[in-house]
DNA sequence: TATGAATGAGAATTCATTCAT
DNA sequence: TATGAATGAATTCTCATTCAT
């Protein structure tokens, strides 16, 4: 199907070039059609480059649910999982959900049609919701400190993104090699250790 | 000083429209002068918006320098002072600040001149070094858990950047007022729990 | 089609206006094309430029051919025969040939690709070279002076473009009509009898 | 004095990059001034350009009155002398009679006041007499063919400036050595022997 | 006279988008 | 649906020229 082929194409340009040095014809090329032919699918440049995060949003979400609905397993346990859909999301393609996160933090955002933003933002607090709830678990199972569990998961969202981003960063900066995984692993093991509660008694 | 009326003038405008949405002549109205004194004053665009880094990696240096040589203060404090710096660093300019992620994050990183790229680079590190430098102090004096300050420092960079970032997307996606002051009261006493050493023997 | 537009259009202005003066958009508009158009058939004001000398140079090659392969025809009458060729290239195109010239004696030289010079290198080698192997034959049959016949090619050239030059010139100081056709004439009498060998026993 | 030493900074820089690639800044700096102090002398770049051609077409036409000026000597012996003026002119100062030929083949020509212009004209047509004068001589003396003076004077000035500007050209393009000297003996003998009556009876 | 910071019109070029086929 | 040539607005950047000092 096209527009499969051109959502495809896109996420591999894109991913390479960044978004304005792509330009409609290096997509289409990289999909085998006509420029004119992506216009048919997609409104506009804009919308194809938020269709891709629509994507993986929806996958973001699906994994996050399977967490959220594992039984039995301790809080301890579901951060970890947590920590392992998370970053399973972004080895579903790296790319795009870098450039998910450079989306969400500007420029294009304010030029999106609505429908789209508002399915963005849907998707983004329907995520948010899910890691929201399973704090609330651990809240009401006393095992995590009490705080506004959507302000934990946003904070959990923050540190995510924040670490992704960063090692990127340092990667382009100093040709350094990808530190993502043991560098999450820290993170991930203070952020629970800093949200859980230490009356073992 | 004509200089520093186009930071000024470009701080506002890329933090408004991002860096490919500002063209000169946004920035040029904005300063009221003309496109062509820009240029007297940087080489070019890519220029123009990493001077802005360059200025607030400078004042994130000195800040960082501050708290580095608090004596007698506990490390709890230290990492509270921390935070203060950091918080006092988005306040010095906030749009300058968002610049520097969304530039450390992106395209633009790898269209700098040589010089440009290892100054900040070298600012970058610099600043990480403190923060590396205050978690080595907490973790030699037992307070803090045994890891490589320097992975914390990344994390806790981390951590800002995206806690910053996340929170201005949400104002641009919700319309939602800041919440960047308690989120990041949060953030850090999570972060500094984390890290601190059970061991109050 | 276009690209022939293009060029003629090209040819137009730049013969009135000179490289300099003349813009893409006064050439598309002489075209009756957008800016945007030209470039998807030359990559820049410069090939454009040389593309019309790769013209003219490429008749100017085939016409100097025939010349050449005359067969049974005097020494004199081949330099005839030349004449008529060099002044049937300049009725041809002659605002091209002038470009040409003016290309040849300029800056803009500098800045072809590499690609295209060499081609113009080529093209006006391969056209002197013609130019003086009719020399070299005139030599053989002792008709013209013994002189080095590229050397011959070189002053015959530098003429024939002195005079269009110089006579294109009068016309914008003087606005005087156009004495090119009989001061060729002269010159090339003149040439001829300055080579000519007297040995008329 | 401050105007000769603009025009002398200026030759060298037009001379190097030629006209266009040569800002007034760059004069500026050659000459030690700043770039509003050329407008103090010079109305604009046009005139400053062409006030170079003035000043190397008076020496022109005080080297040719020298050449007319000689009594006693042959026609034959005039034709070398004014060989050896013009090639004197050339080395007076090559860069400049190269941008007095560039001026005069187009361009700027059109943009000049009108007093710069008529003084070009009235420069350049008081040297054409010159030469014209001394083959009106010749002609009277029976020594050269009978054709109009001005006619051969426009063709002796095409054939030195066009052996000028295609040696130059050569240069440029093959990076070949300067053969001015030896091609321009070639080129004036053929001239001379062309105009040269053979009645030696 | 001299300065040089500031101007601002204009240049080349790009590229998202359209539309006749 | 698909094409791809053409569009033309927009962008970055240059530089001759001006003018307050």
């Amino acid at each position: 199907m096209t527009k499969q082929d051109i959502l495809e194409a896109s996420a591999q340009v894109f991913a390479v070039k960044g978004y304005h040095a792509s330009s409609m014809e290096d997509i289409a090329k990289e999909a085998e059609i006509s420029p004119g032919t992506i216009y048919i699918y997609f409104k506009n440049k804009d919308e194809l480059y938020a269709s891709l995060s629509i994507r993986i949003l929806q996958h973001l979400n699906i994994r996050l649910g399977h967490v959220k609905n594992k039984k039995d397993i301790s809080s301890r346990q579901k951060i970890m999982s947590l920590k392992e859909a998370l970053y399973d999301v972004y080895n579903f393609d790296p790319l795009i959900l870098i450039n998910l996160f450079h989306l969400q933090s500007s420029e294009s955002l304010k030029n999106l049609s609505h429908w789209l933003l508002s399915e963005i933002k849907r998707l983004s607090q329907s995520s948010l919701q899910i890691i929201a709830d399973i704090f609330s678990d651990g809240i009401n199972k006393d095992d995590f400190i009490k705080q506004n569990p959507m302000a934990l998961a946003d904070i959990l969202w923050a540190l995510f993104s924040g670490v992704v981003l960063w090692e990127e960063s340092k990667k382009i900066i100093d040709n350094k090699k990808d530190f993502l995984k043991p560098t999450l692993d820290i993170a991930f093991d203070i952020f629970r250790k800093g949200i859980t509660n230490n009356n073992s008694s």
